[in-house]
This record gives structure tokens, C-alpha cells and sequence, in this order.
DNA sequence: TCAAAAGTGTTCCGAATACACCCATGA
DNA sequence: TCATGGGTGTATTCGGAACACTTTTGA
């Protein structure tokens, strides 16, 4: 035990993106610490001087290389002992990524070594109390969802109604309606018509993007 | 300035009531820090070994008096220039509290003085960020009220209908057809009839009881 | 020609909204 | 008797859910 005199403040990112129709979120094996070798999600400490958004940025990106992420505060972990040794108040946040070339992450250059996208709801055993911090992600993930424009986030620019779809049933966990789905979001004033059409093994689709890649409250879904 | 070497962790408290068909909140007055004088939400620094919630609660009880309120976590204040003199990340709550005699605080025993339950949205000069918080607070009341039962921390154990719906009015700004909002009430396997009536000025109405004066995500309103 | 995803409309049901009159009481 | 809040029902509208077949392409 080796407590300072009043509780240090760090930052934690549950970072997700959806692959292969699965909402996965980014692990990282913990080298040092009270967890050595146990998978934890990226973090550390605040400096004096910076946010703590700027910290969440800084700490992905040093130990994930991950860069322009969507990133949103999602709930502040405190309790004594969450951490084992030192007393660590830890505000944890929500990270989006699609799933393109941006995901596929630089090595860690901090204090933690391995990389890995991990189905989030088959995680390993977590260090620390990342498991809970994850499950609260998700549950605030499905919730908003649902009523803001936030996959567009999860989304390259161009993307196919089937794609959308993919992303948000991975999500929700349960599937969706593809006739009432297609109804739905042409119905709100979300997406804009691109020219071309995405030609795959099958039948072309039409390609669209995002009205505005920017948070928004409307009604989705 | 006087920064210490990482931040320092405090809570704050925004502590509401509904009274006169008004969202209020409860403020001190600053004795010390860097804006003595100023009004204020209660809170302080978070101590070594006690939980977040904890330290809300006591610093809750130690500046105001008022004790069995709700307390939810609301959202983490951390910008590096929000205290002007040292580095303090602050993890605000928000509170509820029914107007009885709970609500008539016994005065401060802290750094803080005064007390006044102040309109939410009439406010005077806060200081430090505290006026972005209740701002959030009232934010985050408005949204939950219309999908939890959370009034309930906002009533006494027997109330009418009246005093219900002009909850609701209070916290959403806006009236409520009487109509239409008892239908929907007590549709929801929310409430429970009481055997007396209250009798006022004019004719006596029914008594009502949540169910269960615990949190639940139904659906309301 | 076949497998696989794209594309398209209608019906039904439940919930939300709008809306007006009588009732019981104390002053 | 009157002022005040309590109590009640119906018609309409809107959105969500259920549901099946045809089209286009590459393999």
C-alpha cells in the first residue's frame, strides 16, 4: 500500500469500432503496475496542465497510436479501492473508430505492450475495474445511439444502408428490420445521397454519407 | 498560483427541490477560496479513502445539513482553468430532494455560509464553473424524469396527482395536459393508490404512492 | 443458374395529442 | 354562490412493427 495523501486522477478510454459485424473494443496488455501481463484499456495518468480530454487523447494515442477518434466523457470510477496499491480516481471515456485503415493500430510505445480488438461482450478477465467501465460503455452506447447521429462516427464517409444497418445491429445486439430500417433513416433528414454505387460480389449499392459528421440530438431509429 | 504537481479531486452538488411549481437549487455562499462571497454548490475535496458518492455526501451534510437525499454522478468537470488558483478536477452530482421539512436545511458548519434555494433558471453569479454544472444537472433531470420514475426523490411518500403533474411541469418547463397525464400515470404499474384523500382548499383528491421509491427505468411521460 | 445482398409498400396496432364538461369542497 | 382544483372519455393522428417478393450482379 503506498497512498498519497489525496487521490491521483487518471484517464481511461474504452475505445470500440464494429468489425465484422461485432462491436469490438480496443485491449491493451498491461507491462507494469498491480496488473502486469492482464489486458486493460489504454489510460494513465493527468497531467497538471491539460484537460481531461486532452489526457484521454494523449494517453490513446501513446499506447495505441490511435489518432481522431471520436472521443465522449462517459462516468468517473472512484471507488478506494479500485486500484489496489494507490488511490486512482479514474474518469473513463468513450471512444468511437470505424473500422477502416485508422483502426488498425500502431504498436504501443508507453507502458503497455500487446494490441487487441476484442468482442465486448466476450472480454477476458480485465485489470483494474475495466470490465465494468466497459459494460457501462456499451450500455451508454446503445442508449445513445438511438437517439443521435453518433454512428456516424463508427462510419468511413461512404457508406452503403446495409453497412448502416451492420453497425447499428452489431450495437444493439439484435436485428433489425431491413425494410423498416431503410424507411426510417431516409425518413430523417441524416443522410445525403453520394453519386456512385459500391459494386461487391452482388448487386450495387447505393452509397451515401452522413449530412453532417457532427454531433447531433434528432431522432434515430 | 499555487498548482500542486498532479490535480486535485473535488465533488460538487447540485441539490434540487421542487417548490412554488419551481425547479430550485440549493447554493452557499463562499466564506473562503478564490471567490469569497460568491454563491456556490456545495462540495470540497475528496479525501483519501472514501468513495466519490461518499465524499458527495458528506461534504453535502457538512456545508448545508441535508441528509437522505438522492445523489447521482453527473459529469467531471476538469478543464485546468476552472479553479483560478490550483488544479482541481471536480465530479459533480446531482441531487434531489422533496420540498418537506428535509428541504429546510439547517445552516453550514464549513468554509461556506449561507444558504439560499435559488430558481434554477434565474440564477445569480456563480462561482467557478458552477453555473455550466447546473446548467448540465438540469439537463440531465430533464431528459431522465421522462424515462425513469425518478420524481419519486422529489415527493413525499403520499402525494396527489396535482402535485405530481406540477413536478413534472416544474422540471420540464412546460405544462402538461391533466388529462392525458393521469391517463398515462396510472397506466404505468408505477403508483399505487392510498386510502385517504388530502383535503385542501377545495375538493379533496386522491392519494397516491410510487410502488417503488427506487430507481427504475420505466417508461414515463 | 445460382447465391447473395439490394431494393421496395401496405396493413395493423398502440401511443400521443387535442379537446370540454361536471364535481366536491371551503371560503 | 363562487372560486378552485379534482375527476373523467373520445376522436384523431402518427409512428413502429410485421410482413414477401423482385432485382441485379459476380461467380
Amino acid at each position: 500500500m503506498n497512498r498519497a495523501s489525496a487521490p491521483a486522477v487518471a484517464v481511461d478510454v474504452a475505445l470500440f469500432t464494429v468489425r465484422d459485424a461485432t462491436l469490438q473494443v480496443l485491449l491493451v496488455r498491461a507491462r507494469h503496475g498491480p496488473f502486469p501481463g492482464w489486458w486493460a484499456l489504454p489510460g494513465g495518468r493527468v497531467a497538471e496542465s491539460e484537460s481531461l480530454d486532452d489526457a484521454a487523447r494523449r494517453e490513446l494515442r501513446a499506447q495505441t497510436g490511435v489518432t481522431g477518434a471520436y472521443l465522449e466523457q462517459l462516468y468517473t470510477f472512484g471507488s478506494p479501492t479500485r486500484d489496489p496499491r494507490d488511490r486512482v480516481v479514474s474518469v473513463a471515456y468513450v471512444g468511437l473508430l470505424p473500422a477502416g485503415p485508422a483502426a488498425r493500430v500502431a504498436l504501443g510505445s508507453g507502458k503497455y505492450a500487446d494490441l487487441a480488438w476484442t468482442p465486448a461482450t466476450r472480454l477476458p478477465p480485465l485489470a483494474y475495474d475495466h470490465r465494468t467501465v466497459v459494460r457501462t460503455a456499451v450500455a451508454r452506447l446503445r442508449a445513445k445511439v438511438q437517439y443521435t447521429n453518433l454512428v456516424y462516427t463508427l462510419l468511413p464517409r461512404a457508406f452503403t444502408l446495409g453497412e448502416l444497418q451492420a453497425v447499428y445491429e452489431a450495437i444493439l445486439g439484435r436485428g433489425l428490420d431491413r425494410r423498416n430500417f431503410r424507411k426510417k433513416v431516409l425518413s430523417l433528414p441524416l443522410l445525403q445521397r453520394l453519386p456512385g454505387t459500391r459494386r461487391g460480389a452482388h448487386r450495387p449499392a447505393a452509397l451515401y454519407a452522413f449530412q453532417r459528421r457532427r454531433p447531433l440530438v434528432t431522432e434515430v431509429l
